[in-house]
DNA sequence: AAAATAGTGTCTATCAGACACTATTTG
DNA sequence: CAAATAGTGTCTGATAGACACTATTTT
């Protein structure tokens, strides 16, 4: 029996980040069914007979952020197959995405009947998170931070406008490291196609209010932004 | 129907590459069965029950070229799963896989009842694959490029020992460029953990002969060879 | 004016690319 | 020696990082 070829139920299961209040986060769904009933987890749906993954994984993120994933950063971070990461039958394989989400309130609670909170992503490291999500979660924070190198996902954090700062504050939460202002700005305005002026600014408080800018239309950054390499010394 | 949770048989497809006088080449199979039936498509295989789809993608590697899985490159391109991919019921969804090989013979051909080909990349392209195969190596083929740039690939399509000549190969037949021989040799042996020199020299028919190198230790690159970016401008 | 934040200019160390040069082999 | 290939040295332009400086706002 273990020699043949095997049907199997597949999921999506979404890695949505955003940036809130300076902080990477994740958005986690607590559990309403069996396994693991009340654990916090990712979420996901089944892949339903008309449908790709890539398509499953589009309508839950609209389902549980209410973005449409048009134009949407929505990536594969990869398979999870291990026998024994559900203890469901017929077996459960899923397929994880990264999703990238600007500070949005979430759609009223209970739209899935179940309860979707944003969580600091080291807060729900050290919580821990059902089945193989943990797991899953880092794999898609290291996609994250590599994309960030040499693609211009950066500004699907922000808003439609966005200021030089916010963008770079991206940056310095998802590497964890601080970067230099002007290095920053030079690179940023000089990359082809990453950021556009809408000759708009923005008053900060106190201080001279910052230009602002929308995404451009490049989705590779060239030259890409380099992450220091002080942290692999 | 359409919305209801579906069960799927998975494969894993093996988009395994090597590099045959100077050539990247391809292992492809003629398919003995229907769907597509006389056809050249990857190889692969279906999951069992006792497996992740990365331990099968590990036994079908083994099936087709001998090679031990352990140590090897072997890395998720990823998920195939639009719903007419396949004509086949249960449906069946992919997970492609990227291998490299030294230049290797093949086991006995019909080893698996089929018979395996290594043929260059561009001419697999200009024929076609079966199913989405198509895809699937043009998908694996920009991985590779770019898993050249940061991670010690390059060693996997050489023999044990080679030299710094035969790397350069590498780069330049999977990038499409000519390197530098002087700067591509100061970078390989600067980057730390690449290659460790054996001591030993292979002498080249003319000329001097060259010395020998195995992989190092490492697998990422650091500092990473950047591909040339005139291809992009 | 002081404080705060945005943005510019400039110096330097480093590195990639170009290419001339030396070294070691075969015929 | 000539030819061929391996390997070294050096110059230059581009770029990343450090950091000093200017600009524009609020209090």
């Amino acid at each position: 029996m273990s020699r043949v070829r095997q049907t199997v139920t597949l999921t999506a299961d979404l890695v949505i980040l955003t940036i809130r209040n300076g902080t990477l986060c994740v958005l986690v769904v607590e559990r309403g069914n069996e396994p693991f009933a009340g654990h916090l987890a990712l979420p996901g749906g089944f892949l339903r007979g008309d449908e790709s993954l890539d398509e499953t994984a589009a309508r839950e993120l609209a389902e549980e952020t209410g973005m449409r994933a048009e134009g949407l950063h929505l990536r594969q971070v990869g398979v999870y197959s291990a026998p024994d990461r559900d203890p469901r039958s017929p077996r459960v394989v899923t397929c994880a995405y990264l999703a990238i989400a600007p500070d949005l309130p979430l759609p009223a609670a209970g739209s899935d009947a179940r309860s979707a909170h944003w969580l600091p992503v080291v807060e729900v490291q050290r919580m821990g998170l059902a089945f193989d999500h943990d797991r899953i979660l880092s794999d898609a924070l290291e996609l994250a931070r590599a994309e960030l190198q040499f693609r211009t996902i950066a500004t699907a954090f922000c808003g439609e406008e966005f200021t030089i700062a916010e963008l770079r504050k991206v940056y310095e939460v998802i590497w964890g490291v601080k970067l230099d202002k002007s290095n920053f700005h030079r690179k940023v305005t000089d990359a082809d196609g990453f950021i556009v002026p809408t000759g708009g600014k923005r008053p900060t408080g106190n201080g001279r209010p910052a230009a602002l800018y929308r995404a451009g239309e490049a989705t590779t950054l060239s030259p890409p932004m380099m992450m220091p390499r002080s942290s692999d010394v």
